[in-house]
DNA sequence: TATGAATGAGGGTTCATTCAT
DNA sequence: TATGAATGAACCCTCATTCAT
C-alpha cells in the first residue's frame, strides 16, 4: 500500500520528466516556459513546482535520466564484449537505436542544451559524456593495437563515430523512408569499411589534383 | 563620397553582424538579449534597431551570411570537380576547416538553432541546408555507379559525411591536441577507407556473435 | 487525564507560537513565510493549518500572548505601587528586563510589526498598548501633583520613558558588554536625575546659543 | 538645456524615491509591492525599472538618501560646537524636528527596515549609524570630563537619547496635540535635568522598597 | 491530527520593441 | 543616426491557503 502510493508518485514524477522532455525537445530549453510545461502536465504552475525545484534543476534531472538510460541500454550491453572490433559495432548499433527510437527526447536534450547548464549538475552530466568518450577512444586503441584496425588517430575516429551517431537526432523521422536498422547498417559499413571500392593509401588521399 | 558612405554603412552592419554572432553562439539565441548585443555593438538597444529589423530577422541575417560564406569557401571551390570521390575528398577537407576556423560561430548559430526560426527564414536556410545534403548524396551516387564507391546507402553515406564534419563544432577547441588539417585528414581517412584492417564483407558485419 | 490531553494541546500550542515568535523576530512578518515555521516546528504546512487559523491570527496570537506577559511581569507588579515615582522606577526596571530577557522575541514583534496588522486584532493590541501610555502619564503626573517630579509635560515625559526603555530591543545584544541591570540603572539614573551635574532652569536650555 | 535635462532626470528620480518612500513607510518594505510603487509613480512596473536597479537598491537609496538628509540637517550644525552640552541640546533638538518634520518617511525607513537589507549597502548605513552613536557617546564622556554631566555611563545614556528621539517616530502625529517644539523642549527637560523635583543618589534610587 | 497535492494570486524581474526628441 | 523613456507581455518562482485522504 505504501509501496503503492511511493511508486504512484515516482511514475508521476517520471509522467512530468517525459512531457517536459518532450517540449524542451521541440522548442529548446530557453524556449520553453514553465507555464507550457505545466500545461502539457495538466497542472497550474504552482502545482508544476510542487514537484520539481526549478526549471534548471528540472533539466538536470531530464538529463540525467536520459544518461541512466544511455548507460543502461548501450554501455552496459556493450562494455564487456571482449573483442574491441566487435564491441564498437554492437555499441554503433544500439547508440543509433537509442536515438532514433525511444529516448531521443532525452537524448536530444542532452547533446543541445549544453550552454543552459552550468554549475555542478551540468559538470556532473560533463564527466559521463567524457566518460563515453574515453571509452570509444581505448576500444580504437586497442583493435589498433591488435591489427584489427589501421593505425588512425584514435581521438579523430571517436569522434567521427559520435558524429555519425549523434548528429541522427538533427535528421532522423520516424516515419521516414529510413529504418533504424537501415541507418544503423550503412553507417557501421561506412565506419567499418570505408566507402572507397579500391581502398587508397593515405598519402594519396592527401594529394591536391 | 556615396560609395564611401555606403561601404561605411555595409561594414558597420557587418560588424554588427559578427558581433551578435559572437555573443549567440556563447549563449544561445534565446539566451541572448537584445540588451547584450547592443552593450557589445556599444549602442544603446534603440540605436541598434536602427540597423536592423528585430531579433530574428537578425538570425535570419547571421545564418544567411553564414551561408554564404560556406557557399563560397566550400561549395563554390568543389562543385566543378569532375571526379566524384576527389570532389567529396576536397569537400571534407574545406569543410571541417570551415568549422574549425573563421566561420565557425556563424556556422555553429546554423547548426544549433533551428528551434528558434520559424516562417520564411528559416524556409530559406532550410533549403540551402537540404541542398547541401542532395549535393552530397548525388556526389556519392555518381561514385557508387562509376565503380569508384561501393554500393551503399548513399543516404546514410551523406548524413554520415554530414556527422562527422559538422559535429566537429560541438568538441573542436583552437588551442587543443588536435589541428584542423589532423581532424580532416583523420576524417578522410575513416570516410574513404573505413577502420578495418581487413574489410569484411556487410553480411559478417551484421552478425550478432 | 482529559485534563493532561488538553494541557498537551495547550503546551504544544505555546510551542508554536514561541518558535513561529523566533522566526517572525528575526526575519519580520511578512518576510516570514509559513512553511518556515512549519519547518522549524517540525510540521507540515497543513499540519500547521491544524492549530493555527491563518498567518495573521497567529500574528495576533503572538501579540497578545507577548502583551498577557508584559502585564503580567510588568504593570501586575507595579500597578498597586502606592508612591507614583517608586512606581514608574520600578516600573522602568523591570520593563527593561523584560525586553533584554526572556520575552524580548514577543515584545519585538508587538514593536515592529505595526504594519501588518489590521482590523479587530490589531486594535485590542493597540487599546492594550495606550492604556500602558496612559497609566505612565498618569503616574507621571500624580508625581507632578504630589511635588516629587517637576512640572513637565507628562505626555512627552512618558514617551521618553517609552522610547529609551523599548528602543533598547534595536540595540541590546545578550552578549554584550552590558547587563541587563546596568542598563536599567543607568536609564533610571538619566530619567529621574538628568545628566547635568548642576540643573539649569529650563529657560536657559531653551536658549540658543 | 543639456543641463536641464539631466536636471528633469534627477528631480524624477528623486520623486520617485519620495514616492517609493512614502508607501514603504506606510506599509513596510517586505508589505510593499514594486507594482503599488509603479502605480503611486504612473509608471508601469517595467516603465519603473528604466530608473532603478531593483527593489533592494530602491531602499538602499531611499536610507542613504535619508542618511544624507540627516548628516545635513543635523551632524553638520551641531559636530562643531565646542562646548559638548550644548552640542548635545542643539543635536537634540534638530533630531527631534527632523523626525517629526518633512523627512519623517526616510527616516522611519532607516529606523524600521533593518532586517530587509544585507549586504554591502546594509553595511554602510549601518556603519553611519554607529558613527552616530559614538558621536553621542563621546560628547556625553566629553561633558562628563568637563564636570557638566555627572559621571554615568556613556554608552546607556547615548541610547536613552536615541531612544526618546527616534521613538518619535513612532507616535507623532503631525495633527496631534503636541507641537514639534514642544516635544523637542520636553525631551531636552528629561535628558538633563531628570523629573524629580529633589534629586536622589544613585544608591537610593536603586533600593527596591 | 496529519499529509501530499494542488491552486489562484501575486511576487520581483526581464523581454523585445517603439517613439518622441 | 542616435537616445532615454516607456510599455505589454512574459518570465521564473513563491505565497497563504485548502482539501481529499
Amino acid at each position: 500500500m505504501t509501496a503503492n502510493r511511493a511508486d504512484d508518485a515516482a511514475q508521476r514524477y517520471r509522467a512530468i520528466l517525459e512531457t517536459a522532455a518532450r517540449i524542451i525537445c521541440a522548442k529548446g530549453y530557453e524556449g520553453t516556459s514553465m507555464q507550457e510545461i505545466a500545461d502539457a502536465c495538466k497542472l497550474t504552475k504552482a502545482g508544476l513546482y510542487h514537484h520539481i525545484k526549478n526549471k534548471e534543476h528540472l533539466l538536470v534531472e531530464i538529463m540525467s535520466y536520459g544518461m541512466d538510460v544511455f548507460e543502461e541500454h548501450v554501455l552496459a550491453n556493450v562494455r564487456h564484449i571482449p573483442d574491441p572490433a566487435e564491441r564498437l559495432r554492437r555499441c554503433m548499433d544500439l547508440n543509433v537505436k537509442l536515438v532514433t527510437r525511444r529516448w531521443s527526447k532525452e537524448i536530444t536534450i542532452i547533446l543541445h542544451e549544453n550552454a543552459a547548464l552550468a554549475g555542478e549538475g551540468s559538470q556532473r552530466i560533463n564527466a559521463r559524456k567524457k566518460a563515453y568518450v574515453r571509452f570509444l577512444e581505448s576500444s580504437i586503441e586497442e583493435a589498433i593495437a591488435s591489427g584489427q584496425f589501421r593505425p588512425v588517430n584514435a581521438t579523430v575516429a571517436a569522434f567521427s563515430f559520435l558524429g555519425m551517431v549523434l548528429w541522427t537526432y538533427k535528421w532522423f523521422r520516424v516515419d521516414g523512408a529510413l529504418s533504424d536498422d537501415q541507418i544503423a547498417q550503412g553507417m557501421i559499413e561506412v565506419f567499418f569499411n570505408g566507402l572507397l571500392a579500391q581502398r587508397q593509401p593515405a598519402s594519396r588521399l592527401k594529394e591536391v589534383k
